[in-house]
DNA sequence: CCTACCGATCGGTAGG
DNA sequence: CCTACCGATCGGTAGG
């Protein structure tokens, strides 16, 4: 029964950040305490808050999560298609799955906290806005591809295509977390269609 | 100089909303703390929460203010335009200025209460999602009448205009607030008018 | 990883 | 509208 320190320090940061990752999504990443926390995980609150040093420290960690979470459902699935036009379109598809079945409990993470922390100041919103930032530039990146080689209209341009697809998904979310509006994948899914009309 | 209770107590309430407002769209509307608050205004706490009776009154209060801002900047100004795609070529023309040059410090307030509350339970959470239902049925209405008289394309049909003209809005909040980005206005007007391009 | 504790602040109330 | 106060909880630390 090999065991040591390192690997349980490791599993309990995992368990700690499971948690975290729910409640944050639920309430927000401000919203995270540090005591509810640790009872619902089953640690004093040393114990919790001793491997991330700090609650920003909790919530970056957080964030590291659920960027990876967002990577491996929306992006990753998609990544095998050639650049362009055809990975939009996957990536368009993963998302929609993504934000009508979303593993995290409050919806997509992103579109939350980038609306919670565009009003704050430090590194947690910092890292919020590189995350989405390189969202919006890996979509770009696509997009242009997809212009020059003729596979979408070079209007509307790169980074309107971008701004929209990104807004579609925005407005997806609110409506699948404020209404539970089941209705709303087909009307994302014919948006994103539009924006990806061939010429 | 004729002073009585009633008077003086509407004052207060205005001030005390004025500054609430100002700190919900910065912060969120859980964010309100009544103790900052009264420091703020210059109250004390009991002062400070006596008119609303308690702090989610305060937010329903701020909530109702909100909507007034919203409505007199967005809604009204268009009002007088004939429905159909006249009233939302009108509607989209006001919301984007007032998107980007917002009358709160932190942007579009049912943006960002939407998705503060869309994970909790309560009679605030009511009132955001039944003003956005409101807005959206306004949209819809207004693309009915569009579509019926020929005025836009029967495809997409109401709900997906309303659905993508609200998804545009939030995009161009999300650009303005976390990116401080001044081109995303020209990318949510060309987006607002493919979407109510004639057919 | 724990217990035990810190000062600060939370929402709210009693009584005037 | 105030002062004075309530119990609860906040993030965090000391020491082990």
């Amino acid at each position: 029964m090999p065991r040591n320190s390192a690997v349980d320090a490791a599993r309990t940061r995992s368990k700690i950040l499971i948690a975290a990752t729910d409640q944050a999504s639920l309430e927000g990443l401000e919203g995270l305490t540090i005591g509810r926390l640790a009872d619902t995980v089953g640690l004093s609150k040393a114990g919790l808050i001793g491997p991330f040093g700090s609650k920003e420290g909790l919530q970056l960690a957080v964030l590291g999560v659920t960027n990876q979470v967002f990577t491996a459902r929306v992006w990753r699935p998609a990544a095998d298609q050639p650049a362009g036009r055809a990975r939009l379109l996957a990536i368009c598809e993963h998302w929609v799955k993504y934000l009508t079945n979303c593993p995290l409990p409050g919806g997509c993470f992103i579109c939350t906290t980038t609306s919670e922390w565009d009003g704050r100041e430090g590194p947690v919103r910092d890292a919020v806005a590189e995350s989405q930032d390189l969202w919006l530039k890996t979509l770009r990146a696509d997009a242009e591809v997809a212009i020059r080689a003729g596979e979408l209209a070079p209007d509307p341009d790169a980074d309107e295509i971008a701004f929209g697809l990104n807004a579609i998904a925005m407005g997806l979310n609110q409506a699948v977390q404020l209404f539970n509006d089941t209705a709303a994948a087909g009307r994302a899914e014919k948006a994103f269609a539009r924006l990806l009309a061939t010429p």
